[in-house]
Order: C-alpha cells, then sequence, then structure tokens
DNA sequence: ACTGGCACTCGCAGGGTTCGAGTGCTAATC
DNA sequence: GATTAGCACTCGAACCCTGCGAGTGCCAGT
C-alpha cells in the first residue's frame, strides 16, 4: 500500500523544508531520510502529491515545499508532541513569581514568543462573575467622576463618568455612600435591579443613571477584551519566508486588535485543545502567509480565553503546539488560583 | 561670506536626501534648488562640509548624504515649524473623545505614529504626588491580598501581598479598617510614617509591615512607569533605510521597556522643548542607525512624562518635532484637566 | 571668489554563458 | 504491478564582462 509512504514522503517534505527553509528534491530525501525506497520510486509519489494538492514546486529545476493543504494534512496526522523538560521548568519558574494578573499576562506573552520563537498572542482572561466588594466615586475636575469598582474575585475595573452639571460636596458624598449601599455584595444580574431602583429613588439626583451605567458596565467584564502581544522582532528573523513588504501589512494586524480578536474568536470552539490556521485559512489578507497555533485557557471547565503563537507558514508545527498547549495548561493554573 | 551659503547647501542635502533618498549631487543641487550659484561652487562647499564631517559619499561615483552629524547640525539650526492645519483638527478630534487615561495615551501613540509616519512611543503619565483617598484590601486565596490604592487624583494602583500566613476574616477586616484610619487622607511624606507607626502598633500582626509596603509603593508613584508604541509597520516601510536584518533589534529594544525608558530619560531635562538624539547619540546598538524625537508633556509647569517618535535617521525632522511637539502640547492639556 | 571645462573613477544594469540540481519518462528488474 | 536505474531535458542561480553615465576633483580663466 503506498497510501501510508505517501503521507511518511508528505511529512517527510515538510520536516526538511520547515528546517532548511529549501525546497526539498527526491535525491536527498532518499538518502536523508530513512524511507527505504529510491528516490526514483519517491519522485512518482511526489508527481500524485502534486496532483492533490498538497505540495508544489516553486520552479522546474527546484524540490518540492508543502502547500497550505501540505501543511494541513500534515499538522492533521502527526502526533501530539511533548514539550522538552527544559521549557517545562521554565514555564514554571517564569509564571510562578508573577505579581498580579497583569504581570501574569505580560510574563506569559513574553515566555511564549521565546518557547516558539514566533510572535506570541495572548487575550486578556475573562474572569468569571463576581460580586460587587466596593464602588468608589472620586470626583475629577468639577464635572466628572471616577468610577472605581472592585470585585470579589480581585479585579478592579474603572472609568470616568460626565455629570452634566456641577453637584455640591456633600451632594457628591452623599450619592458615593448610597451608591456602595445599593451595589456592594451583588453579581451583576441582581446588581442591575438594584441600581435601577437606586436611580429612580424619589428625589434621587439626575447624574445617578450616567454612574449606575458605568458601574454595571465595570462589574460586568469590565473593558473591552484586549490582546497584547511580543516577539515581533521573530518576524523580521523570519524574513527569508515574507517578501519583504509583507511584514508591514503583519504588525499593522497585530497592532489593530480587531482583526486579531476576532480572528482569535474563530477559532474558539472547534473542539480540540489546540486549533491551528493555517495561511489563508486565517481568512485575512495580510496574514495570507502566515500560521496561527492558538489554545483556549481559563478556569476548569471553562477555557474562556485564547493564547497563540503566529508565524510565517513555514513553522515548527509540532513544537510551537506544544508550547503554546503548554503554557495554556499552566495559565489555567494561575487563573485558576488568582 | 560663504559661511551660510554652506550652511544652505548642507540644508538642501539633508532635505534632498530626506525625501528621494538617493544620495545627491551638487548639479541636480544646482538646478533644483535656488541657491544662485554654479555646480562647481557647490563641489567645493560639498569638500569642506566633508572635510568637517558633516557629508559623506557611498562611494566614490555617487552624491553626498548626510552624516548623523550633518543632521545634527540640521536640526540644531532649522526653525521651528508650524503643524499643518488639517493635523491640528486630527490631534482635537482625535483625543477629545477619550474615556479614560488609558484610552487617552492608547489614542495619543496611534496619533502620533500616524502624524509621523514613525514608531510612535508615550510614557505613562506620572501624576503628581497626591494623598491617598481610600485603602482597599481585598483577600485572594487564603494567604494573600489585593492591595488597592485610589488616589485623591483618580488614579488607582493595585497589586498583591504574600501574607506568610493564614489570618482570620475578622483580624482581616479590622485590619483593613485600621489601615485605611492610618493612611486615607495623607500625601506619600506623611503616608510613610504613618504606616510606619500603624505597622509597630503594640500587637500588630505580623503581615501589616509588608501591606504598609505595598501602600506606599502604590502611593508613591505606584507601579513601574511602562511605555506603549505604535506604528512599528512604519519601520517596515522604511526597510531601504535599514539593513534587512536591523529591523528585529530594533523591535527587541522597543519590547524591552528597560532600554527605551533608559533612552527616554537622559533625554529629559535638556531644556528645549523637543529633544532629538541622532543616530549613535542614542547609545543603543540596536538603534544606532534610528533617531528619536522626544518632547517632554504633563500638567503645568512640570513636563514629568515623554513621548515621542522614532524613525531611521534619514527622516522629516522639522515635520516629526513639529508633530511631536502638538501632541505633547495638546496632551499636556488633556492630562491637567484629567 | 566664482565658474566652465575636462579627465577620471567606479557602481550599476544588461547580456551572455556556464553549472548543476532536480525532474519526468522509459525500459529493465524484482 | 510496484520499484528502480538510467538518461535527456529544463531552467534558475551565479558569474563574468562590458558599456554607460552620474558625479567628482582639479585647473585655468573670468
Amino acid at each position: 500500500m503506498s497510501e501510508d509512504r505517501r503521507r511518511a514522503v508528505l511529512h517527510a517534505i515538510v520536516e526538511g523544508y520547515v528546517s532548511t527553509s529549501e525546497p526539498v528534491g527526491s535525491k536527498a530525501l532518499a538518502s536523508s531520510r530513512h524511507l527505504g525506497v529510491s528516490p526514483a520510486t519517491i519522485r512518482n509519489d511526489m508527481a500524485i502529491l502534486e496532483e492533490e494538492g498538497l505540495i508544489a514546486q516553486p520552479h522546474t529545476s527546484a524540490g518540492r515545499i508543502p502547500t497550505d493543504a501540505g501543511y494541513r494534512s500534515f499538522v492533521d496526522h502527526v502526533a501530539a508532541q511533548a514539550l522538552q523538560d527544559p521549557h517545562k521548568r521554565a514555564i514554571r519558574t517564569f509564571l510562578s513569581d508573577a505579581v498580579d494578573l497583569n504581570d501574569v499576562v505580560e510574563r506569559s506573552v513574553r515566555l511564549l514568543s521565546q518557547l516558539t520563537r514566533q510572535v506570541a498572542v495572548v487575550q486578556y482572561p475573562s474572569l468569571r462573575e463576581s460580586a460587587v466588594r466596593r464602588v468608589e466615586l472620586v470626583r475629577i475636575g468639577t464635572d466628572r467622576a471616577l468610577v472605581v469598582v472592585v470585585s470579589a474575585d480581585a479585579r478592579v475595573e474603572q472609568s470616568t463618568v460626565a455629570l452634566g452639571m456641577e453637584p455640591s460636596d456633600d451632594e457628591f458624598e452623599t450619592v458615593a455612600r448610597d451608591l456602595n449601599e445599593a451595589a456592594v455584595g451583588h453579581t451583576p444580574a441582581p446588581l442591575i435591579e438594584s441600581l435601577a431602583r437606586w436611580v429612580s429613588r424619589p428625589g434621587q439626583v439626575v447624574w445617578a443613571a450616567g454612574v449606575a451605567d458605568a458601574v454595571v458596565a465595570a462589574a460586568k467584564g469590565g473593558t473591552v477584551r484586549r490582546v497584547v502581544f511580543a516577539g515581533t522582532s521573530n518576524l523580521a528573523r523570519a524574513s527569508t519566508d515574507f517578501e519583504s513588504d509583507a511584514i508591514g501589512p503583519i504588525l499593522d494586524a497585530l497592532e489593530e486588535q480587531v482583526v486579531l480578536l476576532r480572528l482569535l474568536h474563530e477559532m474558539t470552539g472547534t473542539g480540540q485543545d489546540v486549533a491551528v490556521r493555517i495561511g489563508a485559512e486565517t481568512n485575512t489578507e495580510a496574514l495570507a502567509r502566515t500560521s496561527i497555533v492558538a489554545a483556549g485557557y481559563g478556569p476548569t471547565g471553562e477555557s474562556s480565553s485564547l493564547l497563540g503563537a503566529l508565524g510565517p507558514t513555514r513553522m515548527d508545527y509540532p513544537g510551537t503546539m506544544a508550547a503554546v498547549r503548554a503554557v495554556a495548561r499552566y495559565l489555567s493554573r494561575v487563573v485558576e488560583n488568582e
């Protein structure tokens, strides 16, 4: 049965091309790899693989390189790989002495970019619903206020609201006290009702509505889901994989959080632990020649946020997948305890 | 007096090279520019300029390009330029509807990168000393606590501390209440004393010291001074100015906040409104072929933080300086009111 | 002090050639 | 029928050579 060998040939081509970044020919394959067949046989297989659209040759007198479909087939059939021990240790030491959530995310993204030697991307964790612990109302200037919401799970969200008028200091303090009474101890659902009642109290100040909205928004999950990244210099390092003018758009796409968020969002819920998008599968022009390896993380049961690595389609998929999987797992544990 | 003309020649060379990115020759200079002299005269001037180290020729049969010293002389003698009107409007609209401090900084850095078409860098504003308005102590797990300090100027700082033991809930609440009494209303200087007294009270819990330290640190200016940047794709766009492998180190230096912070720090207090570091003046290997244009901003009187643009030495200095100056000015105004 | 003229230098672009890796095909072999 | 050896063929990369022209430095003249 030549089916199996064809797959072996494909895998050998992928691995060879990934490690040397040069098209691989039948002869080199036959000698360096331990497939026990001659170059001619491999050539026949290659012809079939090419017909199936899994490999291509850049020009007539060159070896073959995998197409996006080729990488896809490779990724789908390769066995999950274990992470190297030193890397495991690196993860533990790196993440263990983080001081707060920001620090955890910051460290994770750097760590992941080092392990994968790609651009690492980490989405801020969305924490579960939790009760409001305290609301702090601070006056800014004369007609604006800062709303700080501290939730029971140790999250702090803040935003400013325009009051639309200039209340007296006494009035301001009273409202702040009342607001706390109405808000503290509630999880978002009852909080909304409780604050609605508070706003419609007889004699309530007109600017209460704005403040209440801000509190609810902050309690609900707060600010927009943000994404941080690191290791962009790895793109420059891999410049042989990109036309010289392809790096700019990639950098733009990274800063343009929106694109990334949409893409990561699309990748959730595929069921597997690690999801991979290859080349054109990203559905993003700027990322047509890049691949993304992503995994969900979060408290046990729900993997509510994503993290991943982005690099040229010519990347070490097994290694990257292992690193992403491992960091996601450790990060889940950290978020769990936080 | 040929002194003046020589300077004019230098400026013409700089401007020509910046706009075309090709070495400029005596002939082109004489015809396109309105210096009323012949190419031969210009050549003589060029010979002198070259002797002074202000210009150089990449190879014998090519025109001249400015050296770092040449750019320096140009920058030092060029008059401040006004910002174009559409740009002025852009600044106003862009910054006016920011919702909080994060948003202001985020918008500023994007704006600046668009205006200058360079990489923009903004340091988070350090606000003035102000009194502690409230300290929130939230328990995390059993043996850690989150410390949130809200200051009178509407800043929120947080950090976590390990308690080293597991106090009872009652004890925890009591300490939290006492801590507030001891801390609220104090600016950093008296705060330190007040908390020291608090820590050494008879019967005080042992973990009070750790908490007090965290509060002081938060009140003092809080977390480390951070730097955000945007527009890195402009580096790729300007790839003609860099050897292909020079972009990686630059990206690294940007992510490596430390380097940037040191550099920006060195640039403060030069007296002028806009400071410029050209090429090797950055004292940073990775940035040897880049220039930085920076300006301080902050509440009136003190310009406590910095922002700037970073790009290839071959950049439009007058335009960049104007944009940096303008954004710094507007941002100062915003921070003032915040 | 400036200018016109002139000989000189040297990088760059274009064209031609060689070299060799890699292929596809066909006929022989297991 | 699958595999292999052999062979003619293709075509890009590298190299060399050459001519062109931009730009220069210098010198004599104004």
